[in-house]
DNA sequence: GCATGATTGGAATGTCAATTCCAACTCGAC
DNA sequence: GTCGAGTTGGAATTGACATTCCAATCATGC
């Protein structure tokens, strides 16, 4: 069985200084304009211009458009999941659950509710049509997923969540109520929907709590 | 102040029966690619194959690619919509709810957990960049919410639902967690996420029944 | 300082999409 | 059956986009 062909994967190479910072220059005009107009409604020229690079040069860097968009997906999953750290690691009590999602609502109402999650747009639009970047979505919604999972067992652990209480599932949904309310949020350009979505899931957990 | 320009929007016109099927053609081919492609992914010579017909026809019946989009949106909506009923509008208890998520559920799974929600894909790539597309899912979901909405409001008013749900709030967190939960499966290819994010919120809305 | 590979510019290529145009055809009302 | 509107085919136009190429420049390990 030979190499499968493996496309957007430049030849690894050594990067210079000046390269590393060319490189993430275009990932990071890439990412934004992406998060707009999605991966698809982005074109390598509206790049180039954002970026302020050379057609060469994000050849150069990720292969072809595939390869950027891989890299895009990686760089918002780190991005996003940094922007959330320190909280996204202290999951561990219902208020900070409250104030960790808190935060994302604000985040959306500055931004006038235009644009969902950085993450789940892409999936959206990428999870169908191209197997390695749903493979990296997965991976991107596992990092998320995890640390979630990790507070609510703590809470459990401590004996403050009931033992009936499903962590795993309970971490899983409360993603899905931040997709999904998201997404609600976008298209009618008011947090509300996010804001009672998560809420709703809050509710729940703490409905699940000891005494 | 003028007529505002209208695209998308072929003159109102007499269609004869076999027009009306035409159209019709198109739209379900439309419809059916942009499932699978996103609308941005499915161009008018993959329509023109896909329903048989000449590029003039659609260009017709929808003016331009725009008109077709939104077409296809009201199509999704009523057929998905029409498709759950039913059920959709009689959610009015527990085990309503639980069945008719289920029955999602399990239509993912028989396609394999490719594609998401029909409406909820859309939304995701068209709610920033086409203002008419966006109202038109605003719509799209109210249409959906409602239902579900007042499911919950006649327990309420049967007086099996507690007087503190907020009736409204928790119908948002339902579509929300269908949402985010199509989403999560679709990426991950399993329904469990889809029924791991549903279940939360109807076991939260069943901790709310009085007794 | 030099060799070698990294980096860059910019034009060229080929493909394909959206849309327009016009001529031909069909159907239904009168 | 005839006339006008509704319908259809298919070619032509225009523009954008992904990608390639080649030649030039730059950085760095030796």
């Amino acid at each position: 069985m030979s190499t499968p062909a493996k496309t957007g994967e430049p030849k690894r190479q050594r990067l210079t200084k000046g390269g590393r910072k060319t490189r993430e220059r275009i990932i990071e005009a890439a990412a934004e304009l992406m998060f707009h107009r999605g991966a698809g409604g982005t074109s390598i020229p509206d790049i180039q211009a954002a970026a302020g690079v050379s057609a060469s040069q994000i050849y150069h860097y990720f292969g072809d458009k595939q390869g950027l968009v891989l890299a895009v997906i990686d760089h918002q999953t780190d991005t996003q999941l940094a922007q959330q750290r320190p909280l996204l690691d202290n999951l561990d009590s219902i208020e900070a659950l409250r104030e960790w999602c808190d935060r994302a609502g604000n985040r959306q109402d500055a931004r006038g509710c235009e644009g969902g999650c950085e993450i789940g747009s892409l999936a959206s639009e990428l999870a169908d049509g191209d197997q390695s970047a749903r493979t990296r979505l997965v991976s991107a919604f596992d990092r998320w997923e995890g640390p979630i999972r990790s507070g609510l067992a703590r809470m459990q652990a401590r004996g403050e969540l009931s033992e009936r209480a499903d962590t795993a599932a309970l971490a899983t949904a409360l993603l899905a109520a931040i997709q999904g309310g998201m997404l609600l949020s976008q298209v009618r350009r008011s947090s509300t929907a996010y804001r009672q979505a998560v809420s709703a899931v809050i509710d729940h957990i703490e409905s699940l709590l000891v005494r």
